[in-house]
DNA sequence: ATAGGGTTAG
């Protein structure tokens, strides 16, 4: 264990007098210094008490633990910690704290245990600490035992034990528990709330995080801006722009718009939605932005295909002094991957070492789809072969999906037979799979690979496209026929389909993945869902307004080219979000400069 | 006289 450096106890200490004249002073001038968190006045002042001997006195070496807390020296807390000599139920308190706050749950939970075999008594203090480092940490088990002894205790009714144990329900996934919990605090308080709808949105029910948020707005409840960011990220992640849009309204008469975390989320909303306009509006509104906000405009950025803006935006942050961090990177590798820059990639790949960042999965499976989708096929499989990582499915996926794209059918086979080697795999490698084996004519692989899909009785996810109108949401699947207006969607279809052909669009029907016949064929793709979006659009918005529409797979080719004829054609700007990132058409063209 | 609970970005 690591020795803090801590000055030495001094040799004479002086009399008991200047003990006294010094101990308030040395009190108030030690709590300022936490408060300000001014780390060499309190490493001076340190000493001072030593040479005074001000140290046997509890409430000064209290206020040095957290001192040290509060910079971040959890060792040098637990340093004063062990060499006091009278440990109240308080000094336990101080250092266990210091832990929890510091990321040594580990320690905590074990001061904690030589606490109790001390024969103490934990009181209300405590327990927050503990369940913090519990939720941290994952552990159910121990999370229970420790609630279980609040209650022994009498404290499962005292709302910050409460609200800590409801976090820690909620992190450790038992949110019925959480809830049964939340639900017995008499006097809930803001964190309260904000933790208990944190702890629905962590494990996506949205529809509960949001009815909690409609309640404490109808009891005119206290909220702030933990309990925004959580139902602002609730709408992003459903695309709620309208119900997301009305909650920013509340943040901005409430002043938490200006906060950075409801910002971060903010951004995300708008970008998310489609409209990056809003995005970049929220983030330039915000006085402070902390590495959050960086990161999701970033994001947003990169997802838009404003590659300029997010390489930008990078630059920027370094000369602001910010330090960029793993997802940091993540952003920028999307943003060159979305524009196929190989060598801007590989710059800022190898960049991320000198800021001391060890790249991830997902860094990795960035640089390989970038690399892989410009052709590099070769210089990818040596990425893979030489990381220190074990590759995962979504590298090995970016990779097939290069051979994909550029014909290799020889490697995408052998780099199948790799993946098999490895053992079983989720479906969406399986269809990648047993396509590599097809298009390198090994039938029966590939039928073996297609009946282990079926076997385990996996199916293709769904094709879905939605569009919002209000606060009515309206999906489509291809072919559908089942929306109120159907008959006038088709219809326009129709008469849109002439003039697109008009005006030089022919169908490409090598996208229908399903065998059947070239008629057929060229049905099922003239109604896939995201042209059925288009046309409600088209028949339901006025016409200076974009029409947005989010699609949870990837878009066919076809419809690719199509919604540019469409844009042409119709002269509306039409957004399409597909499973990771924004075409925007307009005037016969995408943003995407068809690389996608 | 003193200590304690919840958050953003993929």
């Amino acid at each position: 264990m690591l020795r803090p450096n801590l000055p030495k106890p001094p040799q004479n200490p002086l009399n008991q007098q200047s003990f006294e004249q010094n101990y308030r002073d040395v009190c108030n001038l030690l709590l300022s210094l936490t408060h300000s968190r001014s780390l060499p006045k309190g490493l001076q002042l340190h000493s001072h008490v030593l040479k005074s001997g001000l140290q046997t006195i509890p409430l000064i070496s209290h206020h040095l633990i957290n001192f040290y807390s509060k910079n971040q020296l959890p060792l040098h807390s637990r340093q004063i910690f062990e060499e006091a000599s009278r440990k109240s139920s308080t000094t336990w308190s101080s250092v266990i704290s210091s832990f929890a706050q510091n990321e040594l749950p580990v320690l905590a939970i074990e001061y904690f245990r030589r606490m109790l075999g001390a024969q103490l008594r934990p009181d209300d203090h405590i327990y927050p600490s503990v369940a913090k480092s519990c939720a941290i940490l994952n552990r159910l088990d121990v999370g229970q035992s420790v609630h279980c002894l609040a209650v022994k205790t009498g404290y499962e009714f005292d709302v910050f034990v409460g609200s800590s144990v409801v976090d820690m329900y909620a992190k450790c996934g038992e949110i019925r528990d959480a809830r049964k919990v939340f639900d017995e605090i008499p006097e809930k308080n803001v964190v309260s709330w904000s933790g208990m709808i944190y702890g629905y949105t962590q494990l996506g029910q949205d529809e509960e995080a949001l009815r909690l948020f409609k309640q404490a707005m109808v009891e005119n409840l206290d909220v702030n801006d933990f309990t925004f960011s959580s139902v602002i990220r609730v709408c992003g992640n459903s695309t709620l722009f309208e119900l997301g849009r009305q909650i920013h309204g509340l943040c901005f008469k409430t002043n938490f718009d200006l906060s950075s975390f409801v910002g971060s989320s903010l951004v995300s909303l708008y970008s998310k939605c489609g409209v990056i306009e809003g995005a970049y509006r929220v983030f330039d509104e915000i006085p402070v932005k902390n590495l959050g906000m960086w990161n999701a405009m970033l994001i947003a950025s990169a997802q838009h295909v404003h590659t300029d803006n997010a390489l930008d935006l990078f630059k920027q942050m370094e000369s602001a002094g910010m330090k960029p961090n793993f997802i940091t990177f993540l952003c920028v590798l999307y943003a060159c991957s979305h524009a196929g820059l190989v060598e801007k990639g590989q710059y800022y790949f190898s960049l991320m070492r000198e800021y001391g960042i060890e790249p991830g999965e997902q860094h990795y499976a960035t640089l390989v789809d970038l690399l892989g989708r410009a052709g590099k096929l070769q210089e990818a499989v040596k990425i893979i072969d030489e990381m220190p990582i074990e590759p995962t499915e979504s590298i090995w996926g970016a990779l097939l999906t290069g051979c994909r794209i550029h014909g290799d059918t020889e490697l995408a086979a052998s780099v199948a037979d790799r993946v098999f080697e490895l053992g079983p795999v989720s479906s969406g490698l399986h269809v990648l799979l047993s396509n590599a084996y097809a298009a390198a004519q090994r039938f029966e692989e590939a039928a073996k690979v297609r009946k282990m899909l079926r076997d385990r009785g996996v199916k293709k996810e769904t094709g879905l496209s939605w569009v919002e109108e209000g606060n009515k949401i309206h999906t489509f699947a291809a072919g559908d026929r089942t929306h109120m207006r159907t008959k006038e969607i088709y219809e326009k279809l129709e008469e849109l389909g002439e003039e697109m052909e008009k005006a030089g669009y022919v169908a490409d029907t090598s996208f229908v993945l399903r065998e059947v016949n070239r008629e057929e064929k060229d049905q099922t793709i003239r109604y896939h869902s995201e042209r059925l979006a288009v046309a409600f659009g088209l028949i339901t918005f006025l016409p200076d307004r974009p029409i947005r529409i989010m699609k949870n797979l990837r878009i066919c080719g076809d419809c690719h080219t199509a919604i540019k004829f469409m844009s042409k054609c119709s002269g509306r700007v039409i957004i399409v979000r597909d499973n990771n990132r924004f075409h925007r058409f307009e005037d016969g063209k995408c943003t995407c400069g068809d690389y996608w």
